[in-house]
DNA sequence: TTACATACCTTTCAGTTCTATGTATAGATT
DNA sequence: AATCTATACATAGAACTGAAAGGTATGTAA
């Protein structure tokens, strides 16, 4: 069946993504390793999720891109810009907001 | 324009209806309100949200109804199944692995 | 009779992720 | 030479689902 739409996965390639960007430019398929990684294994994007991300991005002036060849190989690298930043302090706050009331939610003891 | 798609909300109506009614028996309206509670105010989710989520859930055997009349209005009261118990558990698994791999992500000191 | 809170429900909209698929090159293996 | 794997970018289509808006109806209070 291949379930879609997994759950709680809503606006979390784009934090993700300007996370990582926010740190250090890097280009698509690295990121889709890097995501594996700082996850902790515990979430994985393909790389036909990470790259519309980019370029919706990028398209919004969240990110700006450079082509660069190394090996041979052509990378397109993203970094963040200040509208970037201002954004991913809005979805960091976001997360924060609906993290803590699913928590509180959670934390309340049911009997059972 | 009226944001219609909010990050990080994807299964979490579904999640913390569950939860609420593992508690006890409740009924729609009832939980409107009680959602904007145990979340600390955090969360609000309309009732054009929570019908649509009950109805399915009980579609779903997770959930099961019986009508009562109180003070001349009915209302239907929803209860947790043992189907729906299985489904709570599954989805709370799935939030804390999503959770505890953003929050990874977002733990990382950056640099700027 | 007007207004409001309660109580239920449906329709329509729109945004997003996911899988699947496709192209192309470099390097290693056979 | 041929094949395989990893790298690197990209798009299309499907499925899901939360939100707003609208609709019906009743009890109570002003």
């Amino acid at each position: 069946m291949a379930q879609s739409n997994p759950p709680f996965m809503s606006g979390v390639p784009e934090l993700l993504l300007l996370r990582l960007l926010a740190q250090r430019e890097m280009y698509g398929y690295e990121l889709v390793r890097s995501v594996r990684l700082v996850t902790g294994e515990a979430i994985s994007l393909g790389e036909g999720v990470i790259y519309p991300v980019l370029h919706g991005l990028e398209k919004g002036g969240a990110l700006k891109s450079r082509r660069k060849t190394v090996d041979g190989r052509t990378r397109v690298y993203y970094a963040v810009t200040r509208k970037g930043h201002t954004r991913l302090e809005k979805l960091q706050k976001e997360w924060e907001r609906i993290r803590g009331g699913v928590s509180a939610a959670l934390d309340t003891p049911h009997h059972g």
